[in-house]
DNA sequence: TCGATATTTCCACATTTATCGAATTGGAGA
DNA sequence: TCTCCAATTCGATAAATGTGGAAATATCGA
C-alpha cells in the first residue's frame, strides 16, 4: 500500500536536497554524527559557511525529510533520518536488473540505540 | 586511494542528474530494463516526451556516469550503470551512524551475466 | 547518391535555485 | 522586563537549469 502523495515526487526532493555541495557535506555529517546530532551553530562552523545560508541548506533538507531538528534549549539539534536514507536507496534499486525481482537487498542502517531495544 | 577528480563532486553530479522527473523515470526505467537496455527512440515513446529533451536527459545522465550508450545500426541503446548506482549509495551510507565503521554493507546490484562469469 | 529514419545539437525563453547581509523571532537568565 | 544569544526569515541579485521546435548529423537500404 503506497502513500496518497507521490512516492517518486518525494524521492525526487530528496535528491535535489542532496545535490549540493554544502548539503551533501551537512547530510555526510549528520549521517557519521549519529543520533547524539548537532546544533546548527556547531554545523556552521564545520562547514564554515554563513548561518543565514546554513539555515537555507537545513530547511532544504528537512523539508525533503532527510534530517529531523529538535530544540535544546537555545538551540536546534540536527539529526539525520536514517529511514528516509534507507527508503530513498530501495527506490533507486528496485527491481533492478530487469528480473523483476530486487537483486539485492536494500541496505539498513541500524543505530545502536535501536538495536538495543530490538 | 582516492581519485585525483572530487568524488564528492562526482556523487553531486549523479545526484543532480536523478533529481528529476524525467530523469529518474528514465534511470529507473534502465536500471529495470537490465543489460539489454533500450533505444533511445522507445524511450521516448514510453515516457511520452519530446526527443529534443530526452536527449538532453540522457546527456545528462550520460555525463554523469550513471547511464551508458552503444550504438546499434541507427540506434543507440541505453543501459543503466549499475556500479555507479551502487558507488553512489555507498557514498551516501559511508560511515554512518557516529561508529566510524559502515554499519551496513553497500548494497550491489549483481547482472545474471556477471554472476555466470565470475 | 538519394531519401528515410534515429538521434542529437542549437537557440531563445521561462523558471528555479543559491547567496548572504540585515532585520526579525524565540528562548534563557538577571 | 531588558538584554543576550541562537537561529530563521527577508530581500535583492546572480547563476544554473529545463523546454521543445527547427536545423544538423549519422546510419542504413535502394
Amino acid at each position: 500500500m503506497r502513500q496518497t502523495t507521490n512516492e517518486a515526487g518525494r524521492v525526487i526532493e530528496a535528491l535535489a536536497a542532496l545535490a549540493h555541495e554544502h548539503r551533501l557535506a551537512l547530510f555526510r555529517l549528520l549521517v557519521q554524527t549519529g543520533e547524539t546530532g548537532m546544533a546548527a551553530g556547531t554545523i556552521a562552523e564545520r562547514l564554515g559557511i554563513p548561518n543565514s545560508s546554513l539555515s537555507f541548506h537545513l530547511a532544504h533538507l528537512s523539508r525533503a525529510g532527510l534530517i529531523r531538528s529538535e530544540r535544546r534549549s537555545r538551540s536546534l539539534i540536527y539529526a539525520a533520518d536514517y529511514g528516509a536514507m534507507t527508503e530513498l536507496v530501495g527506490y533507486l534499486m528496485e527491481n533492478c536488473c530487469g528480473a523483476g525481482t530486487v537483486c539485492a537487498p536494500a541496505p539498513t542502517c541500524i543505530i545502536e540505540e535501536e538495536r538495543n531495544v530490538a
